[in-house]
Formats: structure tokens, C-alpha cells, sequence
DNA sequence: TAAATATTGGACTATAATGCTAATTATTAA
DNA sequence: TTAATAATTAGCATTATAGTCCAATATTTA
């Protein structure tokens, strides 16, 4: 874990909130001269701070209104089992996220669909994937804070 | 919804990827020449469909290794009950994504802290909140997928 | 088919990225 | 505290990119 200085922590803040500001730009934010911002910003992308830069778009205009929180609980626990069930769910492209998480659940997927319809079709796809014993489904009602910036202390 | 052609949904996918390319070779992955290319990022901005652009973090090297899930349940279930614990949720920085959801919890948090201790502080946060009646905790053992593309279809 | 509309490609100007060097600042040791 | 060393910064020159304008092409519609 490299050490952030305060100049550090203000540069990926910046660009928490806008990975596309010139670097001219960020580095008027951060009040430095151009050269060694982007000297910076070079060596925290070399040193995997930051991991890349990502547009943003909206579900909704993309047909995706419908968030849902999976729960998955596998018939089997060996390494195989999980293997294969990771494979597969890499491989259908509505589940956004998925997480092996501790609890009642094995397994937390996020997954985007256009409506119940849609869900409806992803759960059966799910519901034939190797190993899968048990499935609960929470709908995303409203998102009342989504992918906010990451809290960065400076070290 | 706007339709979205086949160069669109290129434009989408290669701006998830890396929303850093620069203009010209954007315009070469999706067989454009550079000005109706610069030219449709600004339209698919403007009409909400990219809705910005962030530098993705890697939450471990910023002391942020352990992400827990927290469901959470509200003892009333009034506007002004809910309009206050929201406020106070946006102010919680180690919470990163907050769902009303369907289900046995009201509230889902996706949260971020160093580790137990950060965790126990971030618990004793939450249960001061207003209203909180009950806490559930599931912690990430293991990413399997995370921030995947969304799936887009051309319209 | 022909007219109208939208989209594209290319030239040009303004702005930004990037490498180099000198100067400044911070750090270490005496 | 002062001097020597190392690290970091600012400014400048060069190269690349962004962004605008207009003519040409493709597409749509009647």
C-alpha cells in the first residue's frame, strides 16, 4: 500500500468525480502545474490505485430499468461445484455483480433486466445453472445513493 | 428512449471499457472518422444516456479492503421517518450504495472499511441513526464479478 | 424517382499531452 | 543551524488530440 500524500488524495477525488477532466484541468483543481500532475496520475495508474476509467450510463435508457439483488445457495460446496458456477455466471451478461458473501446465501449477484418479464427469463436461466440448490430474489425499489466516491485517507 | 444503431452500442461498450480513449481511437474501434464520432459521444451525453465519466479505484490499496452488505429495517415506515435516515445515510462516506428494497429488510447498504474495526465503528454509526430498528450484516468474502458492462441491445 | 433530411469525412484552428531541463523545495547529515 | 543531497516542481517546446465548419455522401420519405 503506496502512501497518499494530500496531493494524492485530492487528485483521485477529482477524478472519482470526473475521469475525463483534461489534465490541464485536474491539475488546476489540485494546484499544480501540468507536468507533474500528469507524473502523478501515471503513478497511480502504475501502482493500481487507479484500475481504469470507466463512462457511466444509464440503465433506464438502456432498457435495464429493473435492479435485483440475487441470493444463490449451491446444493454442493467443493471447489468444483463453485468453479463451475462461477463460469457460468460470467457468461450471462444481466448479472452485473456477484459476490460470495457470508450469511444464509453462498452466492449475491446484482443483476440489471428490463422488467419482470425479463427477470422471469434470467431466473430460469439461473435456476438451470450446475449446482444451484436455492434462489431469493429482492427487488431494488429506489437507489438512494449509487456508486458514490470511495472515502480516501490520506497515509 | 433513443434509439440506439449498431455504432452507438459500439461507442457504449468501448467507452465502458476504457472511458479514457481519446476521440481518434474511439473512432477506429467503431470504423467512424473522428468528427461524426466526437459527434455521437456528445449526443449520447446530452441525452443522458452516458451520465459521466469516473476512475475506477482499487478499494484495498486505499485501506478500504473489507465491503459488507447491511440490511437494514426502519421502526416507522413514514416520508419523514425515511427522508431522514436518507439524509443521514448520504452524509455515512463508507456507504457506498444504499437500495430501498423489497423483501424482509427495507434497506440495503453496500458499505466499505478497513476491516473488523472500521466495521464495528461504521455498526455503531448506523444503529445511532434515526429510526433504525434492526441491522443485518453479510460481508464479501470474495469478488466474483464486479462492475461487469451492462448488456446493451441495439434499438 | 426525386427532393429533403440526416450523417459523414476532411481541412483547419485551438487546446492538451508529454518529454526535457532548470529551478525550487524538502530531506538528511554534519 | 547549515550545507549537501535527493526529490519534486514549473516552464517551455514539440507532438498529438479535440473540436468546428463545410462540402460530399448516404438515407429517408413522398
Amino acid at each position: 500500500m503506496i502512501a497518499l500524500d494530500a496531493i494524492d488524495v485530492r487528485i483521485l477525488n477529482a477524478l472519482q468525480k470526473n475521469g475525463r477532466l483534461t489534465n490541464v484541468e485536474l491539475a488546476e483543481q489540485v494546484s499544480l502545474s501540468a507536468s507533474p500532475c500528469l507524473r502523478r496520475v501515471r503513478l497511480l495508474e502504475e501502482a493500481g490505485i487507479i484500475t481504469g476509467y470507466r463512462a457511466q450510463l444509464d440503465p433506464a435508457c438502456l432498457g435495464l430499468g429493473m435492479s435485483v439483488f440475487v441470493d444463490l445457495r449451491l446444493s454442493h460446496h467443493n471447489d468444483a461445484a463453485s468453479d463451475e458456477f462461477e463460469a457460468a455466471i460470467l457468461r450471462l451478461n444481466n448479472v452485473i455483480n456477484c459476490y460470495l458473501v457470508s450469511g444464509s446465501a453462498d452466492y449475491r449477484l446484482e443483476v440489471l433486466v428490463k422488467d419482470l418479464q425479463g427477470y422471469e427469463v434470467l431466473l430460469r436461466q439461473l435456476q438451470c445453472l450446475p449446482h444451484v440448490k436455492d434462489i431469493q430474489s429482492n427487488f431494488v425499489i429506489r437507489s438512494v445513493k449509487a456508486q458514490a466516491p470511495m472515502p480516501i485517507a490520506a497515509s
